[in-house]
DNA sequence: AGCATGGATGCGACATTATTGCAATAATAA
DNA sequence: TTATTATTGCAATAATGTCGCATCCATGCT
């Protein structure tokens, strides 16, 4: 396939080994377009891979700075590409309190005004807003 | 102690039981002033609380919106009263990438801009900035 | 193409954080 | 004071993530 030659190019130019899990998982993210956590790569993927390579992978590609982690969802952790995200400007998401349902809010900007304060350096911002989504609110 | 009345007040106008466990808890948080997780409420306590009871008491504190989760450290769940926010205008935290420290940010106002879409509704927005303390910049 | 090598994988064991069931206990209302 | 009912403590369990180690395979070299 083509389109896995592009991302084993894209791996090894981010210090890689282009490993068959690997180029499945970062094809994963390309393809969703959206934020994943391991359970989901897991059941994508048919359950191909196992959980602890999931888990390395999502840190090798997070370090390599591919990928991102985006928010915690209750307990999981969830990642997206940071192609959204212009350095100290991600993109805010959205979190349904009752039914755990979250989104990426693109069209949002979020600006902030105030010092850190002394020798503090800010990266990034993530942004979570919470409430409720048009099915719970109905309830 | 006249403070502990006051606590246990607080308690019952939220609809919970004034047990010592859940007073000695609020009054941590009150004298505290800053975000506490469920390891520092226990020592801080001096280990009198079994585990289960502090997390049921924090889950129960957060349903009655007595605190809230401000930010998730790693694997760890760190609550605080919920005075420095405004319904939807929480104050936001800083954490360090390097060493893990977090803080909150006071006289640092957050503006976003942008529609939810319909049907959505915002209670609150969480906002964590992440970059490195003093400490962690110089090396 | 074949081979060497070091990083990546799979597997099981372990660590950590959080939740649950149940009997005992304590806070509130009468 | 007593009855009622929520809460606690304890142990067991769940859920998420990490680690060690033997094996495997992607890559670079010949």
């Amino acid at each position: 396939m083509a389109a896995d030659k592009r991302v084993s190019d894209l791996l090894r130019e981010n210090g890689l080994k282009a490993t068959k899990g690997r180029v499945e998982m970062l094809g994963l993210f390309l393809k969703a377009g959206r934020p994943l956590g391991q359970m989901q790569i897991m059941e994508m993927l048919g359950l191909k891979l196992d959980r602890a390579s999931v888990y390395r992978t999502l840190n090798a590609f997070t370090e390599a700075g591919i990928i991102h982690m985006a928010y915690v969802n209750g307990r999981h952790r969830v990642y997206e590409l940071p192609d959204k995200c212009s350095g100290r400007n991600c993109h805010p998401h959205f979190s349904c309190r009752s039914c755990g349902m979250t989104a990426c809010l693109e069209g949002f900007q979020v600006r902030y005004k105030g010092n850190l304060g002394k020798g503090f350096v800010a990266e990034r911002q993530k942004v979570l807003i919470e409430g409720l989504c048009p099915d719970c609110k109905e309830k």
